[in-house]
DNA sequence: GCCAACGTTGGC
DNA sequence: GCCAACGTTGGC
């Protein structure tokens, strides 16, 4: 899960209450139905940060709760606001994550270019640009192990 | 700030 | 259903 660090960071989700943060204002089908159809209880997240001097994963979040409407969407004084929403149809949804660990160093995207089992990480490929993206279990644990070791940076 | 690559909108 | 115009994302 992407986000900008001057607005959300990995160290604004582990200081939130319980380490819980709704993930809401996504307004993007794909990513919608990845929260939907596909994200569980408990599923691990890598924490991407975008937009910043060094993008790269942040950490690690878990599912701590499954998707259920964003109110935001019907709430005029919302940036999120879409006037085709309403708790009747609520068209957007959200989950909330909680935080699991902030990695002692950033693992950056340049890096995550130069390792070889990653190359077909969707992350990675021209033009992705999805702010929430399906991580194969393989990717998961080569980006936890970098970002654990002392070597990264 | 630039710009490539997408996604969405809306006229037809 | 097509597609031009526009808006957004996000690395650099």
């Amino acid at each position: 899960m992407k986000s900008e660090p001057r607005t959300f960071s990995i160290d604004d989700l582990k200081a939130a209450p319980d380490g819980v943060e709704s993930w809401d204002g996504i307004r993007n089908y794909q990513a919608r139905n990845f929260m939907r159809d596909d994200m569980r209880q408990g599923d691990r997240v890598l924490f991407y940060h975008s937009s910043c001097p060094t993008p790269g994963v942040a950490g690690l979040a878990e599912v701590a709760r499954e998707a259920h409407p964003d109110h935001t969407a019907w709430d005029p004084e919302s940036d999120y606001f879409d006037p085709k929403a309403s708790p009747e149809n609520p068209r957007w949804f959200m989950v909330a994550i909680r935080f699991v660990e902030a990695f002692p160093h950033i693992v950056p995207l340049a890096e995550l270019r130069r390792v070889s089992t990653l190359r077909n990480m969707k992350l990675l490929q021209r033009g992705q640009r999805l702010s929430i993206q399906p991580v194969t279990k393989k990717e998961y644990e080569t980006i936890c192990r970098i970002g654990r070791s002392a070597a990264s940076r």
